[in-house]
DNA sequence: GTGAAAGCGCTAACAC
DNA sequence: GTGTTAGCGCTTTCAC
């Protein structure tokens, strides 16, 4: 492995020269120029990435959290991410917490120990507010992506997740329904509850009393779903919901289901929406009516924003929302039903 | 931020002894030793990982190249990949290469700065081989996870694709099918390649002539696998094959839309398999028949040798080939289907 | 236009 | 049992 003490020498030029060369930082004779770059590929020489992060204090790589990679909302997110990030020359560290602060406290661990620039955060729960604050507290570069942590003075980039509570809500009542649920996610999510304030609220337009039996909490992953469907579907088919909007498109892969399992047919018994638009939910056998989260543009714009904040410190905290839309297809039966 | 030398004066010894208590590589007596521990928590002190890693040669920090974490197949190798580097300490640098193989130059280059200290290739490409053997001539450690690069001399962790074809033949064969189709991936790909073998073998034993057209190569994904099953679909229904298997459950996806499409049934008119049991392949509405590649082992499997392989040099190369099974739903129509 | 040299924060050899 | 110090490979100031 050759260092650039050796390129030096086999130029016959000082170390300053070739490091001028090799960062284009200072004018230097063609000559010399020109000796470097054929040493450099001569010897093959590749400059040692700790050597000089030690000394210019950067190591040119990001951090990306996410709870979990497994869980299909996250690839296209990542996927954007390192898209950038390689874009720019940096590289990305990717941390999978599982939900667990421990391991967003390594990912802190790895902020201080210089390990990475900058911090892209998918999963900020309130466990982590603390250490989240502690990184800001330093100026270190943090924007949280996707999930907002209220009261956190870093930059978001976040989906219209009241919109799309609108959205959802308002398709359902246009199709005509009125006895609408809402199996929201876990309590306190703020995505999730910021799409049930926007069903809340298009209830209220519509005038709807929405009973309390109809926003059901839970975990947003298929199985939990599937459950809260079976009791809905063992109600009365004069009081059960007519319609169900799932926080996720997994979860409502769960409803739909458990509904088929008990033998609702969708649409004619029950509608059913998600949220999302993964890829699975345009399968024919699927065919899952769902609101579009902009997942690869989250990603783009998070990364953007964090490689802007660690270029240049101290600017305004940018705070952007991200349109959301309607993907109708076949489990409300929609007018517009798309083959 | 305080560095090595506060800790060493705040707690009034030398540097040396910090470091030696801080890495617990040499007695350190008990009263000093406190000491710096309380000057360490006081001035919340935390080591410079690329001071440390310019001095040890190390960064502590492997590389996981996947074609596209997009693609279904990548999040559980990647989520196991991360669990087991955290585990020992390690971090996970996420590349995505889209098959160009300039972006494996760049890993390869991260490699070479010292950025990594080991790498994980998913998607090994005839076109990376020289790349691939100037790190191993190197001696720097590479190993492969489910994709292999004939006659590159690494570690390698697959899983038995042989096994998987000769499954899915035998599967369909048992049914009673005879004309059996393999929609294989893109010519050269191993895996691929090795899952025909598997097919082609469990039909020579049943004494079947297979049909050039039975075996059509392409791309694994959901559209060009649409479009090669419509080709069949449009076949006279005496000479079309009843069976169909497709090389990824993703592919299968696009067989059974276009099955449906074509208003043929499923199993009745035609039965379909695909390989990966990927967690769309389970739901009622699909039910997918499939032959379940061990994703996550294959990424805890491969970590766990890499680290090993970094630890020390030179052990003899490893192949390791995970076994793969059967998971019977519904469309072959099997005898145990599963609700 | 170029070079000498200090120094980034750490580890570990060497000395006592 | 502990301290002094060289030096990892690089960038950049200062001097010419």
């Amino acid at each position: 492995m050759s260092t650039i003490k050796d390129i030096a020498r086999h130029a016959g030029v000082s170390v300053a020269t070739v490091s001028y060369v090799l960062n284009n930082t200072r004018y230097v004779s063609p000559d010399k120029r020109e000796r470097v770059i054929a040493a450099v590929q001569e010897l093959n020489y590749v400059p040692n990435a700790a050597a000089r992060g030690l000394r210019v204090r950067e190591s040119r790589t990001i951090g990306l959290i996410v709870s979990d990679i497994s869980n299909p909302f996250y690839p296209d997110l990542a996927k954007a991410c390192e898209d950038v990030a390689q874009q720019y020359g940096y590289a990305v560290h990717m941390i999978n917490t599982n939900d667990q602060p421990e391991r967003m406290r390594q990912a802190v661990s790895q902020a201080r120990e210089g390990k990475i620039d900058g911090l892209i955060v998918t999963t900020a729960l309130e466990a982590d507010r603390e250490l989240l604050q502690s990184l800001l507290d330093r100026e270190f570069p943090v924007v949280l992506a996707h999930r907002r942590l209220e009261g956190l003075d870093a930059d978001l980039i976040e989906s219209d997740n009241y919109e799309g509570g609108m959205l959802a809500a308002r398709h359902m009542l246009a199709l005509g329904h009125r006895r609408i649920a809402f199996l929201s996610g876990v309590a306190g999510s703020p995505i999730s509850e910021r799409r049930v304030a926007g069903y809340l609220q298009a209830m209220r337009e519509a005038g709807i009393d929405v009973l309390a039996e109809w926003v059901l909490p839970g975990e947003a992953k298929y199985a939990n779903s599937y459950e809260r469907m079976v009791q809905y579907a063992d109600m009365a088919p004069d009081t059960r919901p007519t319609a169900i909007i799932n926080v996720s498109d997994i979860g409502a892969m769960g409803v739909l289901d458990a509904a088929a399992d008990r033998g609702l047919r969708v649409p004619e018994d029950v509608a059913v929406m998600g949220f999302d638009d993964l890829f699975l939910a345009a399968f024919r056998s699927v065919r899952l009516t769902t609101v579009r989260i902009p997942r690869y543009e989250l990603g783009r714009q998070a990364t953007e924003l964090l490689l802007k904040r660690i270029g240049k410190a101290k600017t305004e905290r940018r705070h952007v929302v991200l349109p959301v839309d309607l993907v109708v297809r076949k489990t409300c039966g929609s007018e517009q039903a798309d083959g």
